[in-house]
RNA sequence: GCACCCGUAGCUCAGCUGGAUAGAGCGCUGCCCUCCGAAGGCAGAGGUCAUAGGUUCAAAUCCUAUCGGGUGCGCCA
């Protein structure tokens, strides 16, 4: 069953149709002003619509009238109508004690279930041998909130992590594992096999021989050309390097779980770029087959501009003049490999925002191939979190901050808090740290998601960490409450027992619970978790005021608003646990 | 040079397909604990929606130009 909104919508819609005028003016929506909690406008956009036709009408007449059809609605208790013809909509006491049964019988709390779709959720993005930092925290949360809003719709959602593995990088760790210790078997270029299945490199070293290599390269040509033509012999597959990738993956991957696990992030598919190389080689064939490509300056190229743009776009970079292959082309390969081995119907890529144009190139190539459709494929980008300066954040050093450093600085912040305010002073220690673990974790993730993608924003612990305000600690301060009056009820052994809803605050808060529905659609329509950050704030604030206007076990309450009020606190939890789960936030029992 | 994103309260930000007196949070002022967790609730002050035009019965929202900030632009990923 539908929301109270949705169901309001439709009859309006309906009743403006069937005054001949078009569906689509009549929409209903949550009133901002005065006490209605909802109001339709189509009244002023009829009279707009009659005015073409010749017609004179005055908008609030058309609202008459539509009130008139409108009288005997069941979810109606009354309506009227406000400036030039506004109406405003109340609904029935009845219609929502209804609906707040439903919601309670409803496992999946009034979140639709379209057609069901195969998507490919393509996040994290982090690359081998390079420690994750502050830069792949974004993707991660994002794409992990993005990829859990499509799975609670009902979709059939992989995420996949898509590691960066594959090109010049690989080349600068190649080469500079071979100045330090040029007389491992790897380098060794007329061995072919039985190479060692212990890594020589442990993640560490990994970490030190990138940032070496790179700078190095940066001022000596010499090394740089080191680099690529180890590139190209990785890309040509010689057995030595090939060898070593594999244990650089292995060692990092080993590495990336744990970096993800401590953020609550989990891939179903630890691809990479590296396992669609041998795809290449057939796909440039079919490209060059299907006449798409060009050759220019010695590169192999695919030109992606539209005639009439004023938009310049460069071509797709297949191949570099040397032959090696770039992001361009392990991009594309990934694609001819999930449409292989997936089929999917919609691929979604969690990228920062800079990408854009990137993406831009690489699906306009795919639609070019002929191998998906524009609408299949779909690029979400994000702004990046910066520091108080404004520009993206740096250590005090000015080097980028790892991830780990950036969750202690978070786990440190909440830690103060609840020393602060006394929190859990009586618990041990072990459940102390995991509640500044959770705490810290929700901060963080909620300040992140809270903002719209595309906008950058300040990291700042001190702000994310507040229990005051519009924060992740604030959500779990809510949840631990409710689960707090739980606890006491069943100590009491007072019962849950059927919703009545009377006082103005549980009208509020049932109504904002019945708006989790559309929050949920609406956010995984536009790929915007904030949206639902939104809608859960909100029900943790009706819920506050429920809470302080509506004693639930304070002595004297009888029996049966006291188990009307004890449903309304469990569906509150059970819709604030599932908002703060999509969103990949943990709430502790208590804290 | 060209393109994209952004400019809303002192600060951090929402504002969906155009709709009433532009909303939250922080901070500020005033109330509310003999009562389930006051980490809360209630009320209030605070805004030329960057600027100038245009479309419309109606513009923060759509269009054009300008200013300011950020980002990107064929052989890195």
């Amino acid at each position: 069953m539908s929301s109270i909104l949705d169901r309001l919508d439709a009859a309006f819609r309906e009743t403006f149709t069937a005054m001949d005028f078009p569906a689509q003016i009549a929409g209903v929506q949550e009133s901002t002003r005065g006490d209605a909690p909802f109001q339709c406008n189509g009244a002023m956009g009829a009279a707009g619509i009659a005015k073409k036709r010749g017609e004179k009408l005055n908008p609030r007449d058309i609202a008459a009238r539509a009130i008139e059809r409108l009288q005997d609605h069941p979810l109606i208790e009354k309506m009227d109508i406000g400036g030039p013809g506004f109406i405003n909509i109340y609904p029935s006491q009845t219609a929502i004690s209804l609906r707040a049964a439903e919601l309670v019988a409803d496992k999946k709390m009034g979140i639709a279930q379209p057609d069901s779709l195969s998507i490919i959720v393509d996040y994290g993005g982090a690359n081998v041998a390079k420690p994750m930092h502050v830069g792949h925290l974004r993707s991660a949360v994002i794409g992990e909130a993005i990829k859990r809003l499509l799975r609670v719709q009902g979709h059939n959602v992989l995420g996949d992590v898509h590691m960066g593995d594959w090109g010049l990088q690989m080349g600068h760790l190649i080469s500079e594992l071979e100045i330090e210790q040029p007389n491992l078997p790897y380098f060794d270029a007329d061995k072919t096999e039985d190479f060692p299945t212990k890594s020589p490199v442990t993640m560490d070293d990994l970490a030190r021989l990138y940032p070496q290599a790179s700078n190095a390269a940066k001022s000596d040509k010499g090394r740089m050309e080191r680099s690529r033509v180890a590139t190209a012999e990785l890309q040509a597959g010689r057995a030595g390097y090939m060898a070593l990738l594999g244990h650089f993956i292995d060692v990092s991957v080993a590495a990336l779980k744990v970096g993800y696990g401590n953020l609550g992030v989990e891939f179903d598919l630890w691809k990479g770029e590296a396992c669609v190389d041998p795809l290449i080689p057939d796909m440039i064939q079919e490209l060059k087959a299907k006449g798409i490509t060009e050759e220019d300056d010695g590169a192999l190229i695919i030109r992606v501009e539209e005639e009439g743009e004023k938009k310049e776009i460069p071509p797709v970079m297949l191949l570099a003049s040397s032959g090696a292959v770039l992001y361009h082309t392990t991009d594309l390969a990934t694609l001819v490999d999930r449409k292989a081995e997936n089929n999917p119907d919609l691929i979604v890529y969690v990228v920062d925002q800079r990408q854009a144009l990137h993406f831009e190139q690489v699906f306009r190539a795919a639609v070019k191939a002929d191998w998906y459709k524009a609408e299949q494929l779909y690029h979400v980008g994000f702004g990046t979190m910066n520091g108080k300066d404004g520009k993206p954040f740096k250590t005090r050093e000015g080097g980028v901050l790892r991830l780990e450093d950036l969750l202690d600085i978070m786990n440190e912040a909440a830690m103060k808090r609840l020393d602060e305010s006394g929190i859990g002073a009586d618990f041990d220690e072990a459940e102390r740290s995991e509640i500044a673990r959770k705490v810290g974790l929700a901060a963080l993730k909620f300040a992140d998601l809270q903002n719209q993608r595309l906008t950058n924003y300040v990291f700042d612990p001190e702000r994310f960490t507040a229990f005051e305000g519009k924060t992740g600690p604030y959500l779990l301060y809510a949840v631990v409450r409710i689960k707090s009056i739980l606890r006491k009820a069943e100590a009491q052994g007072a019962k849950a027992g059927d919703i009545n809803v009377v006082a103005p605050a549980e009208q509020q808060l049932v109504l904002a619970l019945d708006g989790f529905g559309r929050a949920v659609s609406i956010s995984a329509e536009k790929y915007s978790p904030h949206i639902l950050c939104d809608h859960i704030y909100k029900v943790a604030q009706a819920f506050s005021r429920f809470y302080s206007e509506c004693p639930i076990l304070v002595d004297g309450t009888p029996a049966d608003v006291k188990a009307s009020r004890l449903t309304l606190a469990m569906l509150t939890l059970r819709q604030l646990e599932m908002g703060l789960n999509i969103l990949g936030i943990e709430a502790p029992d208590r804290m």
